[in-house]
DNA sequence: TTAAACTTTCAATAATTATTGAAAGTTTGT
DNA sequence: ACAAACTTTCAATAATTATTGAAAGTTTAA
């Protein structure tokens, strides 16, 4: 098979991966492609590759440099810029669970605080199941919390496999 | 504040992250209502509580029993059906990430299979890269696939407390 | 200071996805 | 066999979200 047609394979497959668990498929799509390439690329190439517009590429690229994924670089006497992935997957994964745990579970997490802290008012075992069911979910977030902290320190591959070794027998 | 209340603010926050996740917001507000109620709830109470369409609630509520996070129950001398939610968080994560895998990740494994398995030509550098980027995705997720299993296993909350702990101090 | 090269913005539009609700279908008791 | 009670379906519609592209903005080099 062409190169390029494995790397188009990719590009559509990670982008109905995000699609489907809330990033922007031109996103996705976007990572994918600058994954896919050992060098940067520029704002044409990419708008080329996936067919996408001017102003869609520039967005999307803006975001996937917040959320740390790809980087601005320039090339020694090219006036215009260039972008590349970071091709660390420890790093991406870590990146992409950051964003994600700030954005969409830290209100949730605000949330359940708040509630527990709360005296409610209505029918006493009701309350009581209410009560229970908030903290068990806060503290089950609070443990993929850190369990997620903890596999970001242990991004030593060896480590982390041996560590999964260790219990899968248990 | 009033109980009631309280769980709708917790649906609504629910079905926030729900839908910022790729769900059905309305799926989401239906499992955090069910949850938030000790007792099952009929279709029509559901739609009253949350103000949704029959048709909605029916075919939210067969995703939901779908996914094992609701079940339907009979309510002795009634003919309606009524709804109660898996109280297990436990359990309720597993089979999130269960159905999620196997809707959504699985595709991309296979591409990735698939795509290992190729010869690809092409600029032998680039191809190289590609390869590459390739194979230690593929492991990545792997690895987190081995690693989901593993917390299904561990589901005793007091001894997953403890791997952390162990080697939080790493 | 000009203008070409390049980037950014954002209102308009398109695409996707979720929701409605009424009609059709099913079940149950008499 | 009937009809009331209840559930399911799905075409139409609404809501949301993503994308476009042209105009405005910026930077650079001469």
């Amino acid at each position: 098979m062409e190169l390029d047609k494995a790397k188009m394979e990719f590009v559509q497959t990670w982008g109905a991966l995000g699609s489907s668990w809330g990033i922007p498929r031109s996103m996705a799509q976007i990572h994918a492609l600058l994954l896919s390439n050992k060098n940067e690329l520029s704002t044409e190439e990419i708008m080329e590759a996936i067919q996408l517009s001017r102003g869609n590429v520039n967005i999307n690229l803006r975001e996937l440099i917040n959320w740390k994924l790809v980087s601005k670089q320039n090339k020694l006497g090219e006036r215009k810029e260039f972008f590349a992935a970071n091709h660390n997957i420890w790093e991406i994964s870590k990146n992409i669970m950051q964003e994600r745990k700030r954005r969409e579970l830290q209100p949730v997490q605000d949330l359940l605080i708040a509630l527990k802290n709360e005296t409610l008012e209505g029918d006493s075992e009701e309350v009581l199941h209410f009560k229970e069911m908030v903290k068990s979910l806060d503290e089950f977030i609070s443990q993929m919390d850190q369990l997620s902290e903890l596999m970001i320190k242990l991004n030593d591959n060896m480590f982390f496999k041996k560590v999964i070794q260790m219990f899968q027998n248990k």
